[in-house]
DNA sequence: TGACTTTTTTATTGATCGATAAATAATGTT
DNA sequence: AACATTATTTATCGATCAATAAAAAAGTCA
């Protein structure tokens, strides 16, 4: 066994915690005091466990960021870019208003705007979104060499397109919509599909 | 004349500065000593001339939600919904990639995600973003009327769409697209509408 | 000129921010 | 049992937050 006293808290557990305290709230909103409690240890502790503050959003964020590419992965595995599409805005819909967690997407949510000191977080959940979108560009790519798109397609406007719908749901969640309301907007998408 | 010592400032002009501000940082990221050199004052003053950091940011917003409504009642004026949603979304992506202020939309850049202190600034933002949707929604009420769109069309669910595409390209806006990118993700609204 | 009013500058206020120092407690090792 | 190591609790650090107190300055009016 390691040296030293054991630690009394499980570190994945509390990184949980944290994680949805920094959906709740952001990266800026969240205070150290109100992660601790959250996570049910002392500042010391969340130091010694995890580095500082925005190593913490950064371990939560690579939990999250996990998740998301869990479903990601087979919504991009569909046969066809229209159900590729589908699967992907009804997934979004679906985790954005999650009853299990704060609504919203972290990565949206979590320093869209900020202060200087949360610049680097901000720039990161900015790749983060990117590169969400450059997959789905990737798959709409396939769907042209496999005849499933005109080769005429414009994949890198369509493919931000729908990064666009599932950011502005991020927001709508954010707010009052609900579950069904970002269903009809799926709708909506779906019936225009793909123009 | 005022009695007392004139105000060396324009108070006006101020807010335009502070405006910038806020667009650029947010609510909780901008703090009153960047706030004061922009807006080329001293703590004071601000809260002589404006009450308190809330009452500045409401009244920048104010005045962003003023500019804001100036185009778009122009977007609603338009003869067929079409037209309405295109020039809608088309001003908006000028709006958001305008080079003289911040890229973004202070709706939904200024107060997204916060602490507790903030709340009451992302409610107010929150009401603002669907009063917005449910102007659209009315004049999407009135082209079912006109005859402009089908009876059958889900007027709340295609506002909240385009609602949703307008707050995604906020997002959009925030991180690295320019303004071509935003009017290819409009194209491809287009391409589709309305289903 | 001097009283009155308001804004200015200067210097702080108490609270909270993220982060830590120091002392105590709990383990494994010798 | 004594030591080494690590985690814990308690108390606090300097910096920064939004917001002000106090005094000097700049104007009007008698």
């Amino acid at each position: 066994m390691a040296l030293g006293r054991p630690r009394a808290f499980d570190t994945e557990e509390a990184l949980g915690k944290a994680l949805v305290v920094f959906q709740r709230k952001g990266y800026e909103g969240s205070s150290i005091a109100e992660l601790t409690e959250a996570m049910g240890i002392n500042p010391p502790s969340l130091y010694a466990a995890f580095g500082s503050k925005e190593e913490l959003f950064r371990k939560a964020l690579a939990r999250y960021v996990g998740i998301r590419k869990d479903f990601s992965r087979d919504a991009l595995d569909a046969p066809t870019a229209r159900e590729v599409v589908e699967r992907l805005l009804r997934g979004t819909a679906d985790q954005l208003t999650d009853p299990q967690s704060p609504p919203g997407c972290l990565l949206v949510q979590g320093a869209l705007s900020c202060g200087d000191a949360a610049e680097p977080i901000k720039k990161e959940l900015c790749l983060r979104r990117v590169a969400e979108e450059v997959a789905l560009r990737h798959r709409l790519e396939r769907a042209i060499e496999e005849g499933d798109l005109p080769k005429t397609t414009d994949v890198a406007g369509l493919a931000r397109y729908i990064a666009t719908v599932s950011q502005g749901m991020a927001v709508q969640a954010a707010g009052t919509a609900t579950r069904a309301d970002l269903h009809a907007v799926v709708d909506a998408v779906m019936r225009g599909w793909p123009g």
